[in-house]
Order: structure tokens, then C-alpha cells, then sequence
DNA sequence: GCTTAGCACTCGGAGAGATTGAGTGCTAAA
DNA sequence: TTTAGCACTCAATCTCTCCGAGTGCTAAGC
């Protein structure tokens, strides 16, 4: 049942100027945008047959069309082009690419924040791993005689730290020895892995300092924590005030909302991407969550490095732009895994480059 | 030129009616609320002097009272009553006070998004440091022969650290000599004090790994720079679409922008406030910034120790609940300067305490 | 001199038509 | 299959009226 050339022609056009103006259209406005050399009753005639079909509906029996959702994943898996990114627009991702301070979350937080203000739309970021987050390395440093920095690193390179001070005293010898203990015991386990059994043995080859060996260990089952249930950042819910479909100040905050509420939500639009490459779109009823029912979402994953995998995604109206949107989404996702798989360095001079 | 009982009674009626209804209040429904055995009519006349004398306004003539930015002035210094918080809100900040994973980033983020939570306000909170922070020490960490991890503390025990792989060989010995040397160079340099000619005398002394001290020291002045530009953090900006007034959208969304701009816009907000103790009421027109004009402020400050300060604000309509918001605030605020002012640990057990 | 009852007046908001015009569907002719 | 023509539909807009909460003022009462 495919459609005609000119059914496409004008369904195209629908989704087109719709994107454009949130307007319905009518069949006069797309003889001239078309540039179809037929009578408007034609389109008429065109239009009736494509909405029988499904592809547009209309608002009220006498407003123009719109296109429908099953009108937009036609348009966005046959019709749309594949939008090339200008210069300038290359030039500005670029630019917000070269990113301070990468510490991981960071990066994802900051890309979030970079894709809303490229696309306009609320954005969301995040960063998931398939395996379950082993720690990987312990070390102390010995700051002054009553504090030291615990310094944490897990098998995904992410590196955390914590300053602990302590009311007794402390040596570099009784440190070193905790070190090794530490590395010795808790290496290569799962968060799961870190049973008080495995804690008691620890404490009891510790000696005098067994207090230290659990507050060490608790910070490290806090990264790993943090690390599973790995954050979602949302940026630019603002964004969605900008567009007329969301007038409704109802709609609006529930969308708003479910896009703050970090929680699992987010996460569950997201975590089905992280093995898919390349865009994703998915368009209003095509979304699992009853708030996004009316909404659509561009999602794009990028590869962090040592198997972990990052989404980010924009959340915008049906009528998004996703031509664009995908472009965008696109570049900075492989921005990002280039950013993070060319991680070697000069050995010399003063150049900036570096990663987590 | 006191005001006489009288009117203060109702001036204060009308402030709390309004605070809860967003409605203006008519002279009927204040003689019922106020208990005062007169007419309405003679409230009626108390309602004229009040508007006469600048404490409420009349959107329009056939409309009841509404308080002006004045009479809230006067309500919050002179009528409001200390709000207690009950048992069950004091368990609810205390519980969200037990925060993970306590970098002192992540600690005022966290602070934000709880105040928020807990006003239903829009709030933010940001750190601020009296002096210009500088390097306390250095330490380098071998991974591998390829890799190696930095750690920065800067005065304020701030400790962030970053993973450097590179794609020459590097040896203990090697790492140890550059850690003496750049802590012998840099530390207790403030950011502007690490000049190119400093760097190249460390990068002399470095011998073959010269190129690494670069390296680490643009690390060490990333920490330095994310330091004084503190950021400034936003959460629940969504809330502010529950209040009625700001149905209007465009307003809504002005002030949402100004809001997630996390740029100075917050900062010269929030700064001044540094410096006071306890809370700060800022109510529409006292406030500099304009799109702030019709929404009041309530800060309140707190300790996080050597030196520095952070803030949590909340943002609102000036009919904000100020009692309750600035009770909530205050011991929010008071709550983490404890986390911060009492970091002794018990050298044993499983104890969750820590700090940064 | 303060308080109160009474009353005319004001003005925003809600609701009912009336009007407009963009756009449709259908029919009959090319 | 296309087109011109035409009656029809219906949201949006505007106008008009009505309603009532609330006021301000005046004159009488305490």
C-alpha cells in the first residue's frame, strides 16, 4: 500500500510547514507550497484519501490537516532529508565539545546542558554500564596526622575521592598497611560482593585502625552505588514553555515534571537506547510513559569507553523538528565517543587534551 | 506613625487570607476572619486608610484588598509569627540532611533540590569563598605504566582529582620527583599567581617529563577557576508554574529563565547575602534584579567551614508562605553548618558520618 | 468622634448571540 | 482524473448584557 509521489509530496509539506507553525494546513496554502500544478480541490482529494489512511487528521471538520503521528514516522523514516549541520552550527558544537573539569558526571551533565541549548528542546543526559561497577583500586594519602584522602577508582576509570578526618592519630605505616588491605580484600568486587564477612576478616587483619577499614569501604559502596544507579540530568525544561502546544499550563507541568523527577523515569526511556546506535526517534504514542504520550523524544548514544555507554536525548513536541534535532543529536553523540575513545596524549608541551 | 492595633489585625488578616487564596479580600470576609466585633463598614474605613497609607492595594475599584510589596514589608518584620515546624517536617529535613557521597559540590546541589522539594518553591543554593582559593598539595597516583591519577586539594579541602593516561612509559621514581616538584612550585598559589614563567621553571626542573607538569598544573587551575566562579545551582523551577500567578506564561517563563541562567544573574542575587546570619527576606520591588520585581526571595546562610559560605534560597510569588519558607530555610541552613562544623569521626565502627 | 446601616455606583467576569472566514466535502462538468 | 463551484461547518472573535462582589459616601446612632 504504497503511497503515490504526490501523496508524499503533500504529506511532506503537512509535516513540514506543521513543524513550522503549529498551524493546520489547508488545501490552498499547499498548492503553492507543493508547487504541485493541480487545483486545491485536487488536494482536497489527496487530503481526504491520506487521512482515510491515517496520515493527517483533522482538528475540527473545518480547520486544515495535521499530521498524525503515524504521518510523522512515515515522514521520518522515508521523507525527511538528512539535514546537514552549517558551519557555524558545526563551529559552536565544537567549540561547547571542549569541555573543563571532565570529571564523568560532569561531562554528561554538561552535555545535557549543550544539547538544550543547541536544539532548544529540554534535554536529558546519562550514562549507563552494562556490567555491574567493580571497584578497582584503592589508595590513601596521608594529609596531616588526624586526616586522609581516600581515593577510590572503579574497572569503568571513574575516580572518586573523599576527605576523612579523624579524632586519634594516624602514620604513614598504619596508612600503607590499610592501602594494601584494602587492595587485597575488596579488589574486583561487585557492590553485592562486600559482605560484612568479607568486612569482619578486613577489620580483624587491621589491627588497631579496623575502624578505618569500614569507612573506606562505605565511601566505596557509595560509588559503586551511585555508579549503578547511575544519575539522570535533565537541562532546559524550561524550553517547553517556548512552544504553543504547551499552552496548557496542565500539560506543561506534568511534562515538566516527569522530566525533573530524575527518578527510574527517565531512565526507562533511555536505558532501552544505550545499545542502539545512531538516532533514535520516538514519536508520541510510540512512548512507553503516559506523560510523553503527546510528546516525542530524539535519542542518541555515544560510547564512553571500557564498555560503558552514555544517552542523551531531547523531548519536544510531536511537531519537533527532528531533522535537525537528529542532525544535532547525532554530531555531539559522536563528538563524545571521539572525546572519549582518543584519549592518548602527547608526552610533550602544554597541549589541553585530556580525558577521565 | 504606628499603625493602631486594629489595623494591624487586619492588615495581617488580609496578608495570611491572601497568602493562602491568591484573592483579593473584601471587607465582609475580614470581619468574620479578623473576630472583631465591628461592622464592615468600619472596616470598611480601616481598608481605605491601609490603601491611603501604601499597605494594600485595590487591583480596581469594585475589587477587595490586596497587600502591596509594603504591607508585606511590614507583615514579615512586625506581624508574622515564628513558624514552628512540626516534629514530622523537622524528621523529614534531618533525614534528607544525611546526604551521600558528600563532595562539596554535590552537597550544595543536594541542598537545593531539598529546599525545593520541601517549599514546593523553586530554590538554589551556591558556595562562596571569601578569599581566592589556592593549591594546599598535590599527590599523583601510578595506575599502570601508561596512567596516572592527580589529586588536588585546595585550601578550602576541596579535593578533586582526574586520570591521565598517556602514550609514553612512566615509573614511580619519575611520578614521585614530579609530585615533589609541583608541590615545591605551586602550592598555596592562587590561580592568577601560576604564571607561564613559574611553569617553565618547574617544567626545567622536570627533566624528561616536563611535559606532565603542564598537564597536572592546567588541571590543578581548572579546580582553581571552577572554584571562584562557583556555580550556582537550580532546582524545582517547575514549581513555580503551581502558582497562580504566574499563569501568565510569559511572565512564568522570564522568570524560569532567569532562574536555570545559573550565571551571575543568581550570584548577584545570592552574594550580598553571604554575610548575614539567618534569614533574608527580599519581598518584589526590593529586589535588583527586574525580573525578580514580582517575586519575593528568602535566603538564609550557612557555614560550610574554613571560611567558606553557601547559600539556599527560594524564589516565589510575593504572596510566598515567608513564615513557613523561612523557618524551613533557616533550619535547613542551620542543619548543614552543623554537617560542616562537626566533622569528628569515632575512630570505630561502621559509623556513616563523613565530610568533605 | 467613632461606628453603623443604607444605598448608589463601579467594574471585572461570565455567558449569550451574532459575525467572520478558513477550510471542507460533494457534485457536475471538462 | 481533474477542476470549478457552491453549500456547509465550526472555531475564533467580538459585542452586548447581566450579575454581583465590593466599594465609597452619607446620614443617623451611640
Amino acid at each position: 500500500m504504497e503511497l503515490t509521489e504526490r501523496k508524499k509530496k503533500i504529506l511532506r509539506a503537512v509535516v513540514e510547514r506543521y513543524i513550522q507553525t503549529a498551524e493546520p494546513i489547508g488545501s490552498k496554502a499547499l498548492q503553492e507550497l507543493t508547487g504541485l500544478n493541480v487545483s486545491s480541490a485536487t488536494i482536497r482529494n489527496e487530503l481526504a484519501d491520506l487521512t482515510e489512511q491515517g496520515y493527517l487528521e483533522q482538528p475540527h471538520t473545518s480547520a486544515g490537516r495535521v499530521p498524525s503521528p503515524k504521518g510523522y514516522r512515515l515522514y521520518v523514516n522515508e521523507l525527511m532529508e538528512e539535514q546537514r549541520l552549517s558551519l557555524e552550527e558545526t563551529r559552536q558544537i565544537n567549540d561547547a565539545l571542549h569541555l573543563k573539569m571532565q570529571e564523568l558526571d560532569k561531562v554528561i551533565d554538561q552535555a545535557g546542558r549543550m544539547v538544550s541549548q543547541l536544539t532548544n528542546y529540554p534535554a536529558f543526559a546519562l550514562a549507563g554500564n552494562p556490567r555491574r561497577p567493580t571497584i578497582k583500586r584503592f589508595d590513601l594519602i596521608l594529609v596531616d596526622s588526624a586526616s586522609f584522602i581516600a581515593v577510590v577508582m572503579t574497572d569503568g576509570n571513574v575516580v572518586k575521592n573523599k576527605l576523612f578526618r579523624l579524632p586519634t592519630d594516624l602514620s604513614e605505616p598504619q596508612l600503607q598497611l590499610l592501602t594494601t588491605l584494602l587492595n587485597a580484600a575488596f579488589v574486583g568486587k561487585t557492590l553485592d560482593q562486600l559482605t560484612p564477612e568479607l568486612m569482619r576478616v578486613a577489620e580483624h587483619a587491621a589491627g588497631a585502625s579496623y575502624g578505618l577499614i569500614s569507612l573506606v569501604v562505605s565511601f566505596a559502596m557509595e560509588v559503586l552505588d551511585s555508579m549503578e544507579n547511575s544519575a539522570v540530568y535533565t537541562a532546559g525544561a524550561s524550553h517547553i514553555l517556548d512552544h504553543p502546544e504547551y499552552q496548557d499550563l496542565g500539560k506543561a507541568q506534568k511534562l515538566m515534571s516527569y522530566l525533573t523527577e530524575e527518578q527510574s523515569l527517565a531512565k526507562s526511556l533511555a536505558l532501552p537506547a544505550l545499545n542502539d546506535d545512531g538516532a533514535k526517534i520516538l514519536i508520541g504514542p510510540e512512548n512507553v510513559a503516559e506523560e510523553l504520550k503527546d510528546s516525542s523524544v530524539v535519542l542518541a548514544s555515544y560510547d564512553i569507553g571500557d564498555g560503558m555507554k552514555g544517552v542523551i536525548g531531547v523531548v519536544g513536541p510531536t511537531r519537533m523538528d527532528y531533522a535537525k534535532v537528529a542532525a544535532k543529536l547525532s554530531y555531539v553523540a559522536d563528538g563524545l565517543s571521539k572525546l572519549f575513545g582518543a584519549p592518548k596524549l602527547p608526552p610533550v608541551g602544554p597541549d589541553k587534551e585530556k580525558e577521565e
